[in-house]
DNA sequence: CAGTGGTCTAGACCACGCG
DNA sequence: GCGTGGTCTAGACCACTGG
């Protein structure tokens, strides 16, 4: 057995109080002085072992008076990655979240944003054309119970948007942009999607308000016509907020397992 | 603005050169000694400021005389979650893997693990069976040039493993697990998807060898023949090394526009 | 105000791994 | 051996927030 540094035993006792339920969800760990006491070591030492659980997503710190250290709750929403933009989908994509999130009791409200790009290159290859070339992105900031919980960045190549106009519009579309499109004979018949867990960036940080050690998961997802790519959506979702599921299939042996999947 | 406290400011100069280009994977940070010199601040102040990047992802220490703080490598493999076990598909799960790692250029490999296990909650769930029921467990710990990738964790219902009994082999099986199945009257016509990304848990970097700052990419596969829910399977890989891809809908454009998703 | 965690310093000794 | 980062201590002052 190797012998593990002080302030890992401690972050080691911490965490097998709260996986094992001893500490539950909001509870608050012993104070900084407390945990000197109880394990004879420095304040640094025992900063060491609560940053390791901070990091690892466990615990959060609340700052005044009665702060601390709490054990950080876990409530994850659940996003259909189907259900959004499917060909024949009866609502829009901005919609069918909002309904997801009510549907699973929360408050939904949404921030829109318009401007327009030079792709990168990743993203250039994804709708197949020139790096650098213009693009629109429609940004839209989503939260749940007013707090941030993901960020959707669509880019539409600039030849579309000239002949869409609607999408030049800083607004929310109404119908939604997939069915936009559609009735303007950008009917989308396929996706390309893409799933990445990431450390966030300082500015995904700011935007979502993600305290230190939280993840975030990015859903990348190409939409083609019949006839070539029209839209990069990229999804970033505060990591343990979210989960997003699919169905691939079958649908109807699935309906009967897990009813909850079966709405709209 | 906000004042920034001076780790902050150093971490993310040192961030910006990262992401600028003007330090590129594999490079060395300046030593701490040199640090403290270049930002006139204590050792604590900048090892402050480094730990930040080590969380982000960004940087990973190295060990011994010509260690120090080194730029990460950000190489991705591609995962198909389509591929692996489609009803029509021509290889078993494991080949597929394999395949889809050799093609992209690296080594693969795996060790296989058989327990029995009594399932928890949320796993029962899946396979709407009573919690606590016995299941096979078969664990294979993949890696990539020798390098832990991903742990895939397969958990069958005990009454069909009695019934297809090679399930209880300790040991690869050939033609896959998903072929053997269907050979036995147990086709999966439908598939349950979820994607998590979170922190990994001590367990599993140590399992994965996963430096800090790594997240883990989970896509749960719930399996379903015409009949009921035959198997769950819990992919954990490591973030920044892995991607999962999928596709929905019309294939043929995709395909046309992503030569390398026509591949098999 | 009092008590929480956040930032910062100065110094000590240890563990690793290349030469 | 020697330079890297890893662990640990003791002490100081600051920022936030509830009572």
């Amino acid at each position: 057995m190797v012998k593990l540094p002080r302030y890992r035993q401690i972050a080691g006792d911490l965490r097998a109080k709260i996986v094992s339920g001893e500490l539950r969800e909001g509870d608050r760990l012993p104070t900084e002085p407390q945990l000197q006491e109880l394990y004879d070591a420095s304040r640094n030492t025992v900063r060491d072992a609560t940053a390791l659980l901070v990091n690892e997503g466990l615990v959060e710190s609340v700052r005044g008076r009665d702060g601390g250290m709490v054990v950080r709750r876990r409530d994850t929403l659940t996003f259909h990655a189907h259900r959004a933009e499917m060909p024949a989908g009866k609502t829009g994509e901005t919609d069918a979240w909002r309904s997801e999130v009510e549907q699973q009791g929360y408050e939904a409200s949404q921030e829109f944003q318009l401007t327009i790009e030079a792709l990168p290159a990743d993203l250039a290859e994804r709708l197949h054309v020139e790096p650098e070339s213009s693009a629109v992105l429609r940004r839209c900031v989503r939260s749940i119970n007013g707090a941030p919980s993901s960020v959707q960045d669509t880019y539409y190549p600039m030849d579309l948007a000239e002949e869409v106009r609607e999408l030049l519009s800083p607004r929310d579309i109404p119908q939604g942009t997939t069915r936009l499109l559609a009735e303007r004979g950008y009917s989308q018949t396929g996706y390309y999607d893409e799933y990445v867990s990431r450390m966030p960036t300082p500015e995904e940080a700011g935007l979502l308000a993600l305290p230190a050690g939280t993840t975030v998961l990015v859903h990348t997802r190409t939409g083609y016509t019949s006839q070539r790519p029209v839209r990069v959506s990229i999804n970033v979702f505060a990591g343990d907020r979210n989960r997003i599921v699919s169905t691939l299939g079958d649908a109807a042996v699935i309906a009967q397992f897990r009813p909850e999947e079966a709405a709209e």
